[in-house]
DNA sequence: GCGGGGTTTGAACAAGTGTTCAAGACCTCG
DNA sequence: CGAGGTCTTGAACACTTGTTCAAACCCCGC
């Protein structure tokens, strides 16, 4: 039942590698560019196999949507080591780090989203994901500054999030490094922007 | 030569109607909704003549790049009329206006950056109109605050481009229409911040 | 009328697509 | 060894795709 470990070493399992397969493809060539026999070559196994492990192609698609999910929703996941303010912050520096900034992954997202624009179900799963990033950003937040609301944290976890889609669009598109960095620090102005006024507050002037 | 007015009355021109179907594939459907044959059918037009106004596939979606880059453009083009600082302010507006956060139009932006990702000619377009583009707001902000160095209001409008991607994105995946209105004020925040440091210098605290 | 140009059509072709399936390879347990 | 399960293969199928092209159409000046 279980995936054995069939051959003695580098062996990691067809299932993984064919969807190994499918994110680099993806991220390199677009939904174009995912076929199954272009995702057997590049996984290094027969064409049937692929449909044997996802019945269909659209399995493949959402499988590697899920992933994708699961992996974003870690950027915010609370670890419970650092206190709340640190916790928050690191969260926000994790989506302006080098190792995310990546083209690969980047390009990824981009083509997650297309795909999601394009077809029903792919959005659903989608949206459900934003919504659970969204939720967990507001709960960092919440914990950092337990002095708001639950209505003013998810408030601003909306508008960092906004600033973050555009950090992660932008960097792929002109890859302007400073001014990245510039809106990483909007992020966190955002956050620990002080209580009162929150949606025009950020003072400007003197 | 040029397009001849063949039947009277509503007759826009055959090759007009093709990328108009193009553009409107791709928004609905993404690149796998855009064929030739889908093509003809939307624009009511046979096979054949999709080919002989656009040689390639490519070509039709070179064309509807091209289209989509002006009509970004128009939205940063000096306007002779209003003061400069109006200008500005206009041309910041215009990106959060309903007319814009249509889902036609973000779907297609988002289509046409997935397909310059995985494209390289594709690719060069898309960096050039972009290039045009912040040039383009660079002048507004030149123009309405002339005590700033070129250079510092390249680096403001940087800083807005990052914040605008994130709300066109964001208004496509979660449609928080509230977090779009309080980002476009901070894009306006960014524009018209007095001189002094403008990296870190939005003042947060006390 | 009659050519002659630009335009328009749809059949035809070759290449590529997702999916199915019978056959084989492999491993494990009796 | 051999039965029985899971895994793996690639040929085969039906269908879609981009592109080509000969034929038809339309309109205008002669």
């Amino acid at each position: 039942m279980e995936t054995n470990a069939v051959n003695p070493g580098e062996q990691v399992g067809r299932q993984a590698r064919i969807l190994e397969a499918v994110l680099d493809l993806l991220s390199r060539h677009g939904i174009s560019g995912v076929n199954m026999r272009a995702v057997a070559r590049e996984a290094g196994v027969a064409l049937g196999l692929v449909n044997y492990y996802y019945e269909d192609k659209s399995s493949l698609i959402r499988a590697a949507l899920h992933r994708m999910d699961q992996h974003d929703l870690m950027l915010v996941a609370p670890d419970p080591e650092s206190p709340p303010d640190e916790q928050l912050r690191k969260a926000l520096r994790r989506v302006a780090a080098p190792e995310l900034l990546t083209t690969r992954y980047l390009s990824l997202r981009l083509h997650l989203w297309a795909l999601a624009q394009a077809h029903e179900d792919f959005a659903l799963i989608n949206a459900a994901a934003f919504e659970r990033y969204l939720e967990g950003l507001t709960t960092l937040i919440s914990n950092a500054k337990p002095e708001l609301s639950r209505d003013e944290c998810r408030e601003r976890a909306s508008d960092i999030v906004v600033v973050q889609n555009g950090m992660w669009l932008t960097a792929l598109l002109g890859a302007d490094k400073p001014s990245i960095q510039r809106c990483l620090i909007r992020t966190e102005q955002i956050a620990f922007a002080p209580a009162e006024r929150t949606s025009k507050g950020l003072s400007v002037g003197p």
